[in-house]
DNA sequence: TGACATATCTTCGACTTTGTAGAAACCTTT
DNA sequence: AAAGGTTTCTACAAAGTCGAAGATATGTCA
């Protein structure tokens, strides 16, 4: 398949967790909301650096805030997804929905 | 995320062409049916390196079968999906699922 | 038979993506 | 200033993906 023209599963969880924090996105809510949702621990240390590919590839903008007003308030690093990382992420979809088409799979699972 | 708990893109796709693809489940026809669902082209080398990689992690099984009355008939090594493999299959759906959950993208794509 | 064509599988090094561990930056409270 | 809290960053390790070259088996044609 094209070369980066296919997002990896980790990035695709990631722009879709960006947009669904719109303006609260940053590196903690970014983890926190992949934790939430899969149940999971989810290394900070894997979401920077993805989030630092995705956004080398133009998929997605960062920017520094200020400081929050509270104990620890250190300044975050906001991100938004580009119209770019929109595509990527419609194109992704667009794939596995053509490839699960017509699967059946009844695997009783248990998820959270 | 858990070690290996979630399947790769890749692995996620491939999985599937072999569910698709029943009993003419083997390296070229995987290959073809990516190809064919995507528009672009796959390497033969990722294909099986993922399927051996399938295979080690218990998600698939394959055997090697009888050489083909035909030109060019080599033998086929021919690959089944397990249950485990099925699991894994409907856990990354579904955590996909939850995430795209709510989401709205509408960036205009062209795909194949 | 021998040379060539076709279909499939195998191997392996390079590169990309994801994970781990911990340090560093910067803030408030005491 | 020191302690404690939140977030970011860095450097390395592990896992996953890619591409090219080659090995093996069979058929066809001269």
């Amino acid at each position: 398949m094209g070369k980066g023209d296919y997002l990896g599963e980790f990035e695709h969880l990631v722009l879709l967790a960006l947009v669904r924090l719109g303006k609260e996105g940053y590196g903690m809510t970014v983890r926190r909301e992949l934790e939430e949702t899969s149940g999971r621990s989810v290394s900070i240390g894997s979401v920077y650096s993805t989030l630092d590919r995705l956004e080398a590839k133009g998929l997605l903008s960062s920017e520094r805030g200020d400081p929050e007003p509270v104990r620890g308030g250190r300044a975050r690093r906001t991100f938004h997804v580009k119209s770019e990382g929109l595509i990527a992420l419609a194109r992704s979809r667009e794939l596995l929905s053509k490839m699960w088409d017509g699967v059946a799979v009844d695997a009783d699972l248990e998820l959270t």
